[in-house]
Parts: C-alpha cells; structure tokens; sequence
DNA sequence: TTGTTTTACTAAACACTGTTCAGCAAATTT
DNA sequence: AAATTTGCTGAACAGTGTTTAGTAAAACAA
C-alpha cells in the first residue's frame, strides 16, 4: 500500500513547489510583488491552494529566508577555506557576508530587515538556518579571542559587535541612508570601512 | 484683502493636523495601521481629502520621518550639552541614538529601516533633516580626529562605520534579530558592546 | 462493480489597502 | 444676482491576505 508514501511525497514536492515558485518571483520582483496571488498564478492553481500547504504569508516566507540562510552559509564555508588565521577567516567571513548582501539585496532584506519572517515564530520555535550561521561566526570569534588576536575578550560582546558593525553597513546602503556620502564612491568606502575596523580589531603587539 | 493670506493659513493648518495626527496613530499603533482611511478617520474627514495636502503615502510619512529627526537632533543637542571632550561627545551621542531607538522604536523605523520615506524622494530633492542630523556626526568625529582622539584617520571611513554599528545595533534589536542571544540581557550587552567600541576606538597614548 | 468516504482543490466572498475622479455645495468674485 | 472658484467627498478601481462552502475526483469498502 504505497499510496499514502505516494501521497506524502507528491504533497512534499508540491509544497517545494511553491516554496520555490516564491523564491523565484520574489528575487526577480521583489517581495512587494511575490503576491500569493502572482505565486499561484505562476504554478497554475488557485491562491486557495497554498494555504494548504503553508499557514499563511509569514510561513512561506520564513521557509524562503531559510533557502537564504543556507545559501549564505554554503558561500561563507567556501569564502573561509584554506584560511588559517583567525582574523584572516573573520575578514573573509564579512568580505563573502557583504558579497552575499550586494548579490542578493531583495534576500539579505528578508533575512535580516524584514519582520515578515520572524512572525511566524513562535517563542518555542527555533530558528534552524540563522542560528547555524549565527553559531559559524560565534566559532571564528572564539578562535580569535583564544589566540588572543582580536582587542575584545567577551564573546557575546564580540560577536554582537562585529555583526551588528557589518549588518549596519550593509542595511544602511540596501535602504538607500548612503545617499548623502556625496561624491565618494559607497561600496569602496564601505570596503575601506570593514578594513579598518579590522585594523581597529586586531591585537598587533 | 487678506483672504488668500488666511486660506493659506488654513490649508498650512490643515497639512499640519494630517500631518500630526498620522505621526500620532503611527506611534501608537505603528506604520501598518496608520492607514489613509485611518487618518482619514480620526480627522473627520474623506480619506480624499488627504489626497489634496500630499502626493502620496510616501510624501505623507517623509513628513512625519522629518518630526522625527527633528526630535532626535533636540535630544542629542540636549545629551551633549557641556561636554568638551571630543570622544566623550561620541559617546554621549551614541548614547542618546540608542535611547531615542528604544523610547521611539516605530520612528527610528521609519527615519533609518523604512523604504517609505526615501521614495518619496526625488535625486533632485535634498534629505533636509536627515542631512543636518548626519552633519552634527560629522563635526563630532571631525573634532576626533583633528585632535587625534580616536584611531582612525579618515572622516568618512569613520563617519561610515561609527553609524554603521550602532545602526546595525538598534536595527538588529528592533528587528527582533537578537533573540538568540539567549540567556543574557541583551539591552546591557548593547549598552557594553558601545562602550567596547569606543574603547577600541578610543586612541589611548 | 457498486456505494461511501476521503482528499485536493477552487470560486467567491470578506475585509482590508492606496489612489483617482466626477460631481456637489458652499465660499468667493464679478 | 449670477458666475466662478474652492474644498470636499462618494464611489469606484485595482490590488492585497485570508476563509469557507462546495465540488469533482480519487481511494476505500462492500
């Protein structure tokens, strides 16, 4: 009696389906036009149809963050290998961290900016992907307090410090506050800016 | 004949209490339920009407985001007040970004982390009080460096990243992007991870 | 092969949103 | 008193997320 495999894996691929029709709308339109309407369209059924699959807007767009997460941490794993040197893998982590956020600003908006994903968390939920690739970066700051390189000696300190440095940077050019650095190139000061807070970080003696 | 002197008065008066009361139900109940019909509703008036004293949504709440920055150049004015020491300036500056974030999370929204308000604006236009409010930071680091308090030697490159990480801060809190630092208070680990940084900054020789 | 139940789906509606426009009544001007 | 301008609005348009009653087909039971 297959039938009920069957059915668990034709329900699986269609919810993959439209988790996958969003993504693509969504990154070609933005989200603002990733309309449940326009995904169903898209996949030829009726808008009614996705919310059997996905509770409501907030759900969808929470599995399409992870998709994000995942990416994210597959180009960090490559940005950082090879590399020794605790600071060196802490300044290629938020060299590959910008690359991701300039490649993709319509998901590094979700991720990060958007409320949308995080409403549909409740406080027991655990948030899977985030938390990976928040846990990636705690190890790399580890390293660097344990060989003492870097000039902070609390974790967490370090950890909110150097990514809210970088999100700052990041969502500030995404929602156009740059605007008035006239004259001067953004993205190559903003390259300049993760390099001197590098140099501001480092514990050279 | 003073009558078009006092329909001027009149339609500035009337600019004013739209204005003001979306600024209101925005504060209270946040930028989704402050709708055209909403304001519209509170007024007493069609949500037509709106349409005569402002272009659009956009226009409306580029409006109200001015209050808000007008309110934040006060408070910082305020904190301040009587302080010499460059570096000291800074941090009683970014003191006062963080309190007025977390007394006024909806506005800090919509001045740093909503589209809205910058659509509504055109290349040619300028960012009035955005503008002002970010030349006050300038002429604070400005005084750091030229009295060589801090370990940075560019303005902008400073500018960039001092703003940077205490908007990423403010913004990764609002956005509920901290919840998994669990177990630790994370409104002091915020207050410790400034204080840190002006550490790190701080050109101690 | 019947009849029954379950499943997968959808049309239509609800309650919203921002925005536009024809038309109307009152204020102002001629 | 008549003509014009002004300020305002009802109603509509096109869109949004979401719910629900109902339907046709698939699966199961006899």
């Amino acid at each position: 009696m297959g039938i009920i495999e069957r059915k668990e894996r034709d329900k699986q691929e269609m919810r993959l389906r439209i988790l996958e029709t969003a993504q693509q709308i969504f990154i070609e339109e933005g989200f603002e036009k990733a309309s449940i309407r326009a995904i169903a369209d898209r996949i030829e059924y009726s808008p009614a149809t996705i919310y059997l699959y996905f509770k409501d807007k907030n759900e969808l767009f929470f599995s399409v963050h992870e998709l994000g997460f995942e990416k994210l941490i597959e180009e960090m794993t490559n940005a950082i290998e090879g590399i020794t040197d605790p600071v060196e893998e802490l300044r290629a982590r938020g060299f590959a961290y910008m690359k991701f956020a300039f490649q993709n600003p319509e998901m590094y908006d979700l991720m990060f900016i958007q409320n949308a994903p995080m409403e549909s968390m409740k406080d027991s939920d655990i948030w899977v992907c985030g938390h990976k690739c928040f846990a990636l970066l705690f190890e790399t700051i580890q390293r660097c307090l344990d060989t003492n390189s870097i000039r902070i000696n609390n974790l967490h300190i370090a950890v909110m410090s150097i990514w809210s440095f970088m999100h700052g940077l990041v969502s500030l050019k995404i929602r156009n506050r740059f605007q008035k650095f006239e004259g001067v190139d953004v993205d190559e000061l903003m390259k300049s800016s993760v390099e001197q807070m590098i140099q501001l970080l480092k514990n050279d003696r």
